[in-house]
DNA sequence: TCTGACTGAATGAATCATCACTCAGTCTGG
DNA sequence: CCAGACTGAGTGATGATTCATTCAGTCAGA
């Protein structure tokens, strides 16, 4: 019985809303996203999460490790939310416009996760690096398996190299995001998707 | 005579590639791509300068400036290249190709200057906002209106928002150069211009 | 031409505020 | 009472910036 009490607490310590680890990852995006990794205190996202300084060495290695599980935990759970959603689709376009759409509907949905996402993960070599080694890569080749998979079914142009068009992808929906973060107007970012995909659709159409 | 010899020797010193200042910032590139702003020492700037750290005090109120002072002569500079590049043209189309070139070519010829620009200068909202109010919405402008131009002229489709697709384009060629500086294997990163303008150019002409 | 006063660029050791991280101790649920 | 989660004051290192001092070069007067 206890037994079975202290495992519930412990995942829910891990994994739940209410558990410190989540807490602080909350509290960390927040803050880092207000001052900027460099300029954010552990002290403030302490402050921030309502634990002490201490505590946030209970779960976290260190300041960059936070950085790093925000990171983490959003990319894997993107993938996996972008996958999924392309499953039962056919059409590579069509693909494509939905990943987009989830693409920028997930960053415009959270501001703070957006700044820390498109600013603060890019600031320094060290971290891009790290990061595209792993999950960035992936979400790429998310991309680049769909425009191959519509050029063999000549849906896509064959002569061009679909390395290269999925970064142009990419980055088109990546600098409408930073455009978004950036303007202090107050649009909705996930219709811009319509745009680029249409932009894009069109370029690479055969 | 010596009034006039003393005020060459103030000219170069001012301007001059022999000058203190453009020591100072060429060090500063350099020590920054490698290290990242946030972790270069202005002590470690000073010495790849090859002076005193007080010096780097005499021409720069503060590291910050130094960052703002590199980005500030280096986007001018890059506007008014693009600008003269292509005042003889006509073909809107063209424009933005030569346009896009120049652009990758730039970034593609000083790989400390690029890292700068694409992951240093990016490592802060505060800089972002700074410099996107700055040299950068200028450049943007210069492609919309291009894009507006080839849309009166009918070249390119009239339904899409010249604003948006100027983000679009700049996207795509700042993934290439971002990739070309995260990718540690060696290729020219102009002729990337290339590729993009082509998926570009069939996307938007009408 | 020589000399002594003057200038201001350059120096780099010292200052001083700032944090990331630690750890000895407190609290609490069972 | 115990285990272990939590606390938060303290520590040590760091690094931006300052400023008293040096000294190479300029200049004016004799």
């Amino acid at each position: 019985m206890i037994h079975s009490v202290r495992i519930m607490a412990k995942k829910i310590s891990r994994n739940g809303s209410g558990g410190k680890r989540e807490s602080i990852l909350r509290a960390a995006t927040r803050v880092f996203a207000r001052n900027g990794y460099f300029n954010s205190k552990v002290a403030d996202i302490a402050r921030a999460a309502d634990v002490a300084d201490g505590t946030v060495y209970l779960y976290f290695k260190s300041k960059e490790e936070i950085l790093h599980s925000i990171f983490d935990q959003n990319i894997a759970d993107a993938i996996a939310s972008g996958r999924k959603l392309i499953r039962a689709l056919s059409d590579p376009r069509e693909k494509l416009r939905r990943i987009a759409k989830l693409h920028l509907e997930r960053l415009g949905a959270d501001r703070d996760l957006a700044v820390v996402f498109q600013v603060e993960l890019r600031g320094s070599t060290k971290f891009m690096e790290e990061f595209s080694a792993a999950g960035f890569a992936e979400y790429l080749d998310l991309l680049c398996k769909i425009l191959e998979e519509g050029q063999r079914s000549r849906v896509f142009r064959k002569d061009l190299n679909a390395k290269v068009v999925s970064k142009i992808l990419f980055g088109a929906l990546d600098e409408m995001a930073t455009n978004w973060i950036i303007s202090h107007r107050n649009y909705k970012l996930e219709p811009m998707a319509d745009i680029v995909m249409d932009v894009f659709l069109n370029g690479v159409s055969a």
